[in-house]
This record gives structure tokens, C-alpha cells and sequence, in this order.
DNA sequence: CGACTTTGACCGGCGC
DNA sequence: GCGCCGGTCAAAGTCG
């Protein structure tokens, strides 16, 4: 990501995308959309299908019952709009709070704006998450029980390069793009939309190529590029250009579209109708209360959810990652 | 046979 | 102008 810059405040920001543990371990999502003028919203949840048990066949029974629980989402405020482009950041700030399902432990510290709960008690947390924002940054952290999973994902939201590139004599138009950045074993991880592969080519400084995908949608224009970083080989970066224009194809493992609404990137649903395929939310599945009951008195300690000080400065990878990256996890 | 991947060639931008 | 690099094209190959 050679051309990060920070974003104008009113960058629209919207975007999907979903990251994966790699082959043979569950899976989460976690879904990005511009909601609000200074708020980002983050959706997050296991791709765990209620016809899919098999998936966790090697987890206890209530393990498994557990993970189909963990989804909830949280509003990413960004209480002061970026200042002008550089190192600054200063001007960046967040603060976390919307979980319906999934709160914080130290709730006093969060504002009471939880919504599509549906008035349901306050619930021990079986899942938390932290989040971050810095200039043109989104990190989440996904924590279960008192570790957290190894899920990081960050968001740059890259510039609209302008009509500058020609083409057979016509501009061209640079799409607006954002990169994650993902804790995976596999390269190419699932969105839900299809993808088709036009390109691969070496990265300079880098041991690992990039590969060019495009959306199999005749009329959607989307690409993406994906390639593994050369400073922590166990991340993937993920950059989307472009705004699908149409509804996602259904995960491969049987799921369907199940928009509640129709969902454009260019749109900002309404939480209640943000809703993803394979992803179980907790106001259609509420928590069970025997899951709740397996999770130790003491574990609520682990969910705290605080908010690291905003990135001085625009980071590198290796000094995001060095920063956001729990100890022991790389 | 259609969908998709692979891979070398090609093109344009950019820095020197 | 030249070379490097990122991005794309398109033909050939692969797969189900």
C-alpha cells in the first residue's frame, strides 16, 4: 500500500469484506459501512450456519454453541473528523458502543446506545471486541473468553485516484479503495461475492505475488488485489476498488442471500436491516442462557474494551501490526 | 463446455 | 529518454 493517505473527513466510507482463520477453523466476518456522517459501523459474527454444525465437529458441544453466538456489532465514532492529510492523527478519535449482544465489561464506560436488542437484559459477554480508529484506520480486535482470537483487520481508505491514467484515449476512472489487513492462512478469503482471477505479478521487496481479482458480475466493476505482507507473512492484505453494484452471490458453503434489504455499498442501512449472509445476529438468535452460564465470573475481566491511543501517525504495516497485535500472537 | 486460473506480454505512470 | 513498476490483457491450460 504505497499510496495510503488520510481520508477527507467526508470520505464515503463503505465496504465489505470478511476474513477467515484458513481452512479448517472457524470463520468470521466482519462487515464495514458508513453509518452516519462521523460514525463507521462494524458487524462482526461467526460464519456458523444452523445447518452446518459439522463444521465444528471437533469442538465440544457447548463450544460450538458458544461460537454460534458470538456476533454483535459496534459503532465506530469518529468524534473528530481527520485533520488535513499527514502525520497528524491527533485529530482522529473513536469510541466503541452499540452491542446488543456483545458488550463491553465495563460497561459504565460506554454510552447507553445500544439498539435492536430488542430490550433484552444487559448479557455477559462471550465475545468482545476493541476498536480503534486512526485517521484513515480501523483496527478490531474479536476476543473470546479471556484470549483474544487472532482476527485484526484494519481499513485504509485509500484515495480516489482522479481521471489522471488514459487509456486507449479515454480517462480512467480510479474507484475509491480500501485495504484490510488480515490474520489468515489463506490468500484469498471469502466475501461472498464471486471472484475472478485476470492478473498475478511479482511485489517488489516482496517474496509473496499479488494477485488481481475481478467481480464475476458482468456489471460490477469491482476488483480487488490481494497479496500477503512481506513483513508478517501470516497477514493478508485485501485492497477493494470499487462499490459492488449488486447483491453478494451467497458464501459457497450452501449460504443464500438473505439480505433483509436491498444492501448497496452506496447505501447506510439502518441497523436493524444490516444483515449478512452467514452471519448470525444476535437479535435473530439471542445468546443462549446456558452459554451464558458456562462463562467463568471472573471472565467478564477479559472484555474490556478500551481504546488505544489514536495512532500517532499513518502506520506502516510493520508498525500497525507491531502495535495492534497482541504479544504471543506473532 | 463453460468457468476459472495461469502466465507472459503489453501499456502507462513515474522517478531519475 | 530510460528503466522500473503496477496494473491489465489475452491466449493457453486446467478443472469440474
Amino acid at each position: 500500500m504505497d499510496d495510503t493517505e488520510n481520508p477527507d473527513p467526508g470520505t464515503e466510507f463503505t465496504s465489505e469484506s470478511s476474513w477467515t482463520r484458513g481452512p479448517g477453523s472457524d470463520r468470521a466476518n466482519c462487515f464495514f459501512s458508513n453509518h452516519g456522517e462521523n460514525s463507521i459501523l462494524c458487524e462482526f459474527g461467526w460464519n456458523l450456519q444452523p445447518d452446518e454444525p459439522a463444521r465444528f465437529r471437533d469442538l465440544d458441544p457447548v463450544e460450538a454453541e458458544e461460537r454460534s453466538d458470538l456476533a454483535g456489532n459496534l459503532e465506530i465514532q469518529q468524534l473528530q473528523g481527520p485533520s488535513s492529510a499527514g502525520s497528524g492523527g491527533g485529530g482522529a478519535d473513536v469510541s466503541t458502543s452499540n452491542y446488543p449482544s456483545v458488550s463491553s465489561s465495563s460497561s459504565e464506560d460506554l454510552p447507553d446506545k445500544s439498539t435492536g436488542s430488542g430490550g433484552k437484559p444487559p448479557e455477559i459477554p462471550l465475545v468482545a471486541a476493541n476498536a480503534r480508529l486512526a485517521p484513515s484506520m480501523i483496527t478490531v480486535f474479536i476476543s473470546h473468553r479471556r484470549s483474544i482470537i487472532s482476527y485484526i483487520c484494519y481499513t485504509h481508505v485509500l484515495p480516489v485516484r482522479s481521471t489522471k491514467v488514459k487509456k486507449k484515449g479515454q480517462k480512467r476512472i480510479r474507484q475509491p479503495r480500501f485495504a484490510f489487513v488480515t490474520k489468515s492462512e489463506v490468500d484469498h478469503l471469502e466475501d461472498g461475492y464471486r471472484w475472478r482471477k485476470y492478473g498475478q505479478k511479482a511485489v517488489k521487496n516482496s517474496p509473496f505475488p499479488r494477485s488481481y481479482y475481478r467481480c464475476t458480475n458482468s456489471k460490477c466493476i469491482v476488483k480487488k488485489r490481494v497479496e500477503r505482507s512481506s513483513e508478517d507473512p501470516t497477514t493478508v492484505i485485501t485492497t477493494y476498488e470499487g462499490q459492488h453494484c449488486h447483491h453478494t452471490a451467497g458464501f459457497p458453503r450452501g449460504g443464500i442471500i438473505s439480505h433483509e434489504a436491498t444492501f448497496s455499498s452506496h447505501m447506510t442501512p439502518p441497523t436493524s436491516q444490516f444483515h449478512y449472509p452467514g452471519m448470525r445476529l444476535p437479535r435473530e438468535n439471542p445468546p443462549s442462557t446456558v452459554v451464558q452460564s458456562q462463562l467463568p465470573v471472573g471472565a467478564r475481566e477479559g472484555y474490556t474494551v478500551h481504546v488505544p491511543t489514536p495512532t500517532p501517525q499513518l502506520p506502516t504495516d510493520e508498525g500497525l501490526l507491531g502495535d495492534i497485535v497482541p504479544p504471543g500472537m506473532r
